[in-house]
DNA sequence: GCACCGATAACCGATTCGGTCAAGTGATTA
DNA sequence: TAATCACTTGACCGAATCGGTTATCGGTGC
């Protein structure tokens, strides 16, 4: 492994690049090692050189990813919002922002969800189970409620949006481009309608 | 081909389902023919003898699936629908029954769109000059806009229903369950929340 | 008992798999 | 310039798997 931290940051994004890519789209049974170093434009010896073995450099990536995507959900950020369509927003926000930054993280986790391959089996056990607490890094409130003219449409409409956004993720998710400013002023604009019909008057502006 | 249309009719389906599956996951050169033979609970060797050859199988799903899907959508009860969110409703339903009674093909046909293997380009080729056609299935047309107490809003709320339909499609898309009545139900209440609160009173109930 | 038939175990050559190794390359040192 | 070093990779390994073929097996009808 320190092999492969001698290289420039530069190279050895490309290669984490390539390896996400591959394991996102085709899981680790069918991923190959030399799919990797194709779309990596090195040879298949260095990935071994690099990292040993094809399990431990899943293994390598799998930390790789916890290490990007726990710091970017800013728990405290998102706690300190009182508004839910504001939360939703900031929520997306920082998504988005991880998102651009790393491009092939979001599908590569989502691949290791789906995975079944019994070599890797130990590895994502135990990762498996710690993310039943990451899932409720948002939720609706109780007051949420009360700004709507109907309170109950509360939480269909934030069922709505979470839907909403497996939806723009799975639209750009094998996209080549994403214009993620785009998007986002899309998703902003969205929620501000939504707010606007639905939010009481009292609330408003 | 005369020796599978021989089989019973539970048998066919069975196989064309597993060599759905297994494309639709993998694609045309992951998947391999022993996958689909294993999936289908039969020896590989059947699977040759049925459809000749692995190209010949997957020409056949082509065929089998657009056969399926073509008629499934009906545009002249589509057409005929005057109010946008009754046509919204109406096309997700045509779209819900397809995908209940033929579970394995919205997969394999969103995997066919981004095939890109050259074993396979000669037959993709033509069929995807046929799609541009098949996108406008529904549009927003110009009274839709009318009935909203901000006409401007009819189109954002256009844009997030589809982007909703894409995130159903999406969540649902690999779920070894799938409980089309409940989905449908709560789509359906999240279209008649969203028509409460964004048309004009008048054309309520 | 024998002919027939659908299904598959066993097999084919070719390719690809994960993984290894030694030769090649270019910069560093002396 | 010669020797050394770090790094990359083409060529290679045995094993597995690829798409595809064939010979055998267990019914079934006669």
């Amino acid at each position: 492994m320190d092999k492969f931290f001698a290289l420039s940051e530069e190279k050895q994004i490309t290669i984490i690049n390539a390896a996400l890519q591959c394991f996102g789209k085709f899981g680790y049974d069918k991923a190959s090692v030399n799919d990797i170093a194709v779309t990596a434009h090195i040879s298949k010896a260095s990935v071994f050189q690099y990292f040993g073995s094809k399990k431990q450099l899943y293994t390598y990536l799998l930390e790789y990813c916890m290490k990007i995507i726990m710091p970017s959900f800013d728990q405290t950020i998102l706690d300190s919002e009182t508004d839910l369509f504001n939360r939703i927003l900031v929520s997306s926000k920082m998504k988005m922002a991880a998102m651009k930054t790393h491009p092939f993280i979001t599908q590569f986790m989502a691949s290791v969800w789906e995975e079944a391959s019994p070599e890797v089996n130990d590895l994502l056990a135990s990762l498996k189970m710690e993310a039943g607490n990451f899932r409720n890094e948002m939720v609706l409130r109780e007051d949420d409620s009360l700004k709507f003219k109907n309170p109950e449409d509360a939480q269909p409409v934030y069922n709505m949006l979470l839907v909403m956004a497996e939806g723009y993720a799975a639209r750009y998710r094998n996209a080549a481009v994403f214009d993620f400013e785009t998007v986002m002023n899309e998703f902003e604009k969205t929620i501000s309608i939504l707010k606007n019909n639905f939010y009481k008057e009292e609330y408003l502006k």
